[in-house]
DNA sequence: CGCATTTGACCTGCGC
DNA sequence: GCGCAGGTCAAATGCG
């Protein structure tokens, strides 16, 4: 617990948004294809065990297992429904990092997949889609609205394939 | 030729 | 019931 990060004491959680985040220095692209393949990776892999990682590259780190439950499993009649009973735990992780540009490449192969404009925002928000079959890992991109320099990326699942490339 | 990218349409969930 | 917002898919195109 060295990195200084109160994960669940927010003292105050309208500053979810950026308050932490002003001390961000992305000079260079950083070790991309080490804290990806290494880091990167293994936070997301294992984050619902060490939320702890660290965020000096990062700003914003947010891991919430989103189950998505159908609380309606009523067969009402003749329509049989899923069966459920087994929660879809999508990891979900949010970077927000310090960026003039939209495609940093990770080290994963991403595919494109849809772009949506936010409302109250006028910048538009990008889908992606890992292109590795297999691989139910969907990132998204959008754009701060008060902060266009800055970058927020959400990854959504966890790769089942250790190489992306 | 294969694949990634693009844009619009379409679907679903929720609110009112 | 309709509207809005968000998300996803699909066809076409361009590029490598
Ligand atoms: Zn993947």
């Amino acid at each position: 617990m060295a990195e200084s990060y109160p994960n669940t004491n927010m003292p105050g959680s309208t500053m979810d948004r950026y308050n932490y985040s002003a001390n961000l220095e992305f000079s260079d692209f950083f070790d991309f294809t080490d804290w990806t393949k290494g880091d990167l990776a293994l936070i997301v892999s294992g984050y619902p065990e060490s939320q702890n990682y660290a965020a000096n590259d990062v700003v914003n780190s947010r891991g919430s297992s989103s189950y998505h439950e159908d609380p309606n499993n009523i067969a009402a009649s003749g329509d049989s429904r899923s069966v459920m009973g087994e929660k879809q735990i999508t990891e979900k992780v949010a970077f927000k990092t310090k960026s003039e540009i939209e495609i940093l490449d990770d080290g994963f192969k991403w595919r494109k997949y849809g772009k949506k404009m936010v409302k109250n925002s006028p910048n538009p928000r990008n889908y992606y889609k890992c292109s590795i079959e297999g691989c139910p890992v969907k990132k998204r991109i959008e754009r701060d609205k008060e902060d266009p320099r800055y970058v927020v990326t959400t990854y959504e699942g966890i790769h089942n394939h250790s190489s992306q490339n």
